[in-house]
DNA sequence: TATTCTTTTGGCG
DNA sequence: CGCCAAAAGAATA
């Protein structure tokens, strides 16, 4: 098992990518001051070459190979946030509706989302409030959500 | 198995 | 109009 970690400074801070046996299993915002030595893998320059593209044009799909480690049920809800059209939002509501479950589980599954970005839960939000980011309503990681969603719009 | 976490909804002042 | 409390589903230890 090889396990691979780079860290690259982004516009919404420093990003910390993580990668098992060829597959993307963690992306890591706001991260702290970490050594990027492993950077000359094959799929972390991928990574880190869609990142940039995405910074650059919000619209760009990505395309890796993910393992996110989690339950059915946050996959499925994984999946269905890969499915909200770019510069759009939805609300827990919303998704709990189509994915025919509860708001507050949607909004447990999304704060233990392993992919922020690429698995675009920063699309989801509350009904009365900018919602919750990476489990905090509050602080840096809703400065990175605004960010993200005005990117996009 | 019990606890904790997350949002939505309804009622009251 | 604003605030408080309770509910329901799921993950984690």
């Amino acid at each position: 098992m090889s396990l691979i970690s780079t860290t690259i400074t982004s516009p919404i801070g420093k990003i910390k990518i993580t990668i098992s046996n060829s597959k993307l299993i963690k992306i890591q915002l706001a991260a702290q001051n970490s050594p990027s030595q492993n950077d000359q893998n094959k799929l972390i320059q991928n990574v880190i070459s869609q990142l940039q593209k995405y910074f650059t044009d919000a619209n760009f799909f990505f395309n890796l190979p993910m393992q996110p480690k989690g339950t059915a049920f946050q996959q499925k809800v994984w999946r269905a946030l890969q499915n909200i059209p770019c510069g759009e939002t939805k609300t827990y509501g919303k998704l709990a509706k189509q994915l025919n479950t509860s708001p507050r589980a949607i909004g447990n599954a999304c704060s233990k989302n392993p992919i922020p970005i690429i698995i675009p839960c920063h699309r989801v939000v509350s009904q009365n409030s900018d919602g919750g980011f990476m489990g905090k309503t509050a602080g840096k990681s809703l400065k990175i959500k605004k960010w993200l969603l005005e990117h996009e719009q």
